[in-house]
RNA sequence: GCUGCUGUAGCUCACUGGCAGAGCACUCCCUUGGUAAGGGAGAGGUCGAGAGUUCGAUUCUCUCCAGCAGCACCA
């Protein structure tokens, strides 16, 4: 007689069942109409494959496709076997590694030698939905070791075995079988092929990845698919990311003449007039509030001799990075070598080195726009959020051990109102710690984890964990924001370094009358204007708020009769500080106002005949189709207010 | 850096082994108008750079440069 267990259903009801029994037993149980439109389970909060025995008492919940959560991640899961299966009926030289659910999808990567071309992505295509059609059953077993590498072995596929042998021993080898094609997989899945939506998917790119991440090993080719619960979303999501695509960056930037690159100098921006008002804005910005913040503000050289970086540490590891300056000296035995600042923080320790330093004079917070340039690898630039040439809004900050959690509470208030104040209320904080090659005693790490997690918990943010991904000096804190197309970009940094300060030998008089060594807290807000600036662009769809808008209103003539009034009206605009300019030009009204409505100008004032006459203007703010009119002083009294930063408001 | 793709007018993109094309933008002319493109004319190009194949290359091949997607990297 089988060991009897108790199943508690989400109704809270209790069930008696055989040890061993699974959920397709169960959703069998209760109503053979369940059992078939049953996909998998919910044990004990663990997503559970129909075919899998529960040998616990445990609650259960069956899942449907009604349940998005499940459902989508096994439509998705099931469609990376599916076409890896169709990979390899159609070229069975192809040997298969691993193909794991990803968010809004999933991707398979491939061994072939041919490389794959976008016309194959709708051959792949058209055999999945073959295999769907095929209703195949998908069965799990659970092999031996042995026989599972003599399998992989058998038919050529190393990258299965090295897959095997990094599969702890105590773990089972689950087999999944869809119809006559197998691959080794954890599970769950589906109950045969045909449970995926035929039409609720889509294969969208191929690309290069490295065998497990890693740059020495094989490239393998990578096709990535998106997959939902029913075509409607599938749809739902391809229009995002056609909307995405438009406020791209690289695109706004264009339109809104903000800047260009050119080949002459990649990863290196020319600003133009548009864009270098929203830089120099923010900068504006930032200076005043890092004043409030009791930030000193310093500027150091921008290039620098070899001996600096080979005392900081970055020559032996960031040399490759680095632009290098050589210099024939006159009289010189040999050239002098320097490089263009990667980053400030060498110089930054040279300025508090200058005369003693108390005990008194910390904490100190020392703060650059800091130009940098870095040799960036070329598959690394992207646009203005990825280049060679930038400035930080660094900032240093001087402290003792006892004083960091209090100077990162601080600090994670200064850059939470900062966000705030440019349209960033939610963004993620990530917590890296000790990686394995590092520097400094466990104590001193101990103790500066504790601190920026302390100090973390009581801004009242929990920081997801990026385990053993700190610098080798430091803990960190990074703050991400996320671009148009969802892609994560690191902004704000926090870091704690124990080692800079010892190889420049800061220090400082301690009240004992000894010399100590600093804690240096590296932090940047923005990270570099010009990231922050492509991001703000995304964000915003190149609406940015009034203050921050390069041209901020445009009055436009109706007739050419008004143009005079245009002309006072932009004079007594300017005299208030708005950014406004007169469109006089021999074009219609539609004309204007469309041109002007691409180029993201927040406010439009038309004046025709009876604006002259009334001494109004017609108000069109972006985004708005109707229009209103207004007198002259309520508009510069209501625009004198716009043009005011948030932080002097 | 790696894999793949792309590079033609300021922008978006066609075409082609034998005189280089469109729309928008630009300049000029007509039009004075009421909230997302009024009409006409004109100008604009070493077809990313270099080499090769060819009678002839923007087109085919190779190398390089740059961009895009992803991977790796990001002090």
């Amino acid at each position: 007689m089988a060991q009897q267990i108790s199943l508690t259903f989400p109704d809270g009801n209790s069930r008696q069942y055989n040890e061993g029994v699974t959920p397709a037993d169960v959703a069998a149980s209760i109503a053979s109409s369940l059992a078939k439109k049953a996909i998998s389970a919910t044990v004990d909060g663990e997503h559970w494959d129909m075919a899998w025995p529960i040998k616990t008492d445990s609650t259960i919940a069956i899942n449907t496709m009604k349940d998005e959560a499940p459902a989508v991640e096994l439509i998705r899961h099931d469609l990376a076997h599916i076409m890896a299966r169709a990979v390899q009926e159609i070229w069975p030289s192809t040997q298969v590694t691993i193909g794991p659910v990803i968010k809004d999808g999933w991707y398979y990567d491939f061994d072939r030698k041919e490389p794959f071309t976008p016309d194959d992505l709708g051959t792949i295509e058209k055999k999945m939905k073959e295999i769907i059609n095929k209703r195949d059953e998908v069965r799990t077993e659970v092999w031996d070791r042995d026989v599972a590498l003599k399998y992989y072995e058998d038919r050529c596929e190393p990258y299965k075995v090295e897959l095997i042998n990094g599969i702890p021993g105590d773990e089972p080898l689950r087999m999944y079988w869809h119809g006559d094609w197998q691959d080794l997989c954890r599970g769950p899945h589906l109950q045969n092929t045909g449970q995926v939506p035929g039409d609720s998917w889509k294969l969208m790119s191929i690309a290069g990845a490295y065998w497990r991440g890693d740059s020495n090993r094989t490239m393998l080719q990578r096709i990535y698919g998106v997959a939902f619960q029913n075509k409607e979303q599938l749809k739902a999501h391809l229009h995002m990311l056609e909307e995405a695509a438009k406020r791209d960056h690289r695109k706004l930037g264009r339109e809104m003449d903000l800047f260009h690159m050119q080949e002459e100098a990649p990863g290196q921006i020319f600003w133009h007039p548009n864009g270098w008002l929203i830089y120099t804005q923010l900068q504006d910005y930032m200076r005043r509030k890092q004043r409030g913040g009791g930030y000193v503000e310093v500027n150091t050289p921008q290039v620098v001799d070899r001996k600096l970086w080979e005392q900081s540490g970055h020559w032996e590891k960031y040399q490759e990075h680095m632009f290098i300056v050589e210099v024939d000296e006159e009289h010189a035995r040999e050239k002098s070598i320097n490089a263009l600042k990667p980053m400030n923080c060498p110089c930054h320790v040279q300025i508090f080195n200058q005369g003693l330093k108390s005990y008194r004079d910390l904490p100190l917070r020392m703060a650059e726009f800091g130009s940098c340039n870095r040799y960036e690898p070329s598959g690394a630039l992207h646009g203005i959020m990825r280049v060679r040439g930038f400035t930080q809004d660094d900032g240093h900050i001087f402290c003792t051990e006892d004083q960091i959690e209090e100077e990162t509470l601080t600090y994670i208030e200064f850059l939470t109102s900062i966000y705030r104040d440019l349209g960033f209320e939610n963004f993620k904080v990530k917590f890296s710690d000790r990686p394995n090659t590092r520097s400094g005693s466990d104590e001193v790490w101990d103790k500066a984890e504790t601190a920026l997690l302390a100090a973390t918990r009581k801004a009242g943010i929990e920081p997801e964990l990026n385990p053993g991904e700190g610098a080798f000096y430091g803990p960190k804190l990074e703050f991400v924001l996320t671009d148009a197309i969802g892609r994560d970009w690191q902004c704000g940094t926090h870091q704690v370094d124990f080692v800079l300060p010892e190889r420049l030998e800061a220090n400082y008089i301690g009240s004992d009358g000894e010399k100590h060594r600093p804690v240096m807290l590296h932090r940047a807000t923005l990270g570099s204007f010009e990231r922050f600036i492509g991001i703000l662009i995304e964000e915003h769809a190149g609406k940015l708020p009034f203050w921050l808008a390069p041209r901020q209103v445009v009055v436009a003539s109706i007739i050419s009769d008004a143009d005079d009034y245009v002309r006072e009206v932009v004079a007594l605009l300017k005299a208030v500080g708005v950014r406004a300019e007169a469109d006089i030009r021999n074009e219609k009204i539609n004309y204007k106002v469309r041109e002007h409505s691409l180029g993201k100008v927040p406010v439009i004032l038309a004046c025709g005949a009876r604006e002259v006459e009334e001494h109004t203007v017609s108000v069109r703010r972006l985004g708005e189709k109707q229009t209103s009119v207004t007198t002259l002083t309520a508009i510069i009294d209501s625009l004198k207010t716009s043009v005011t930063p948030p932080d002097l408001l």
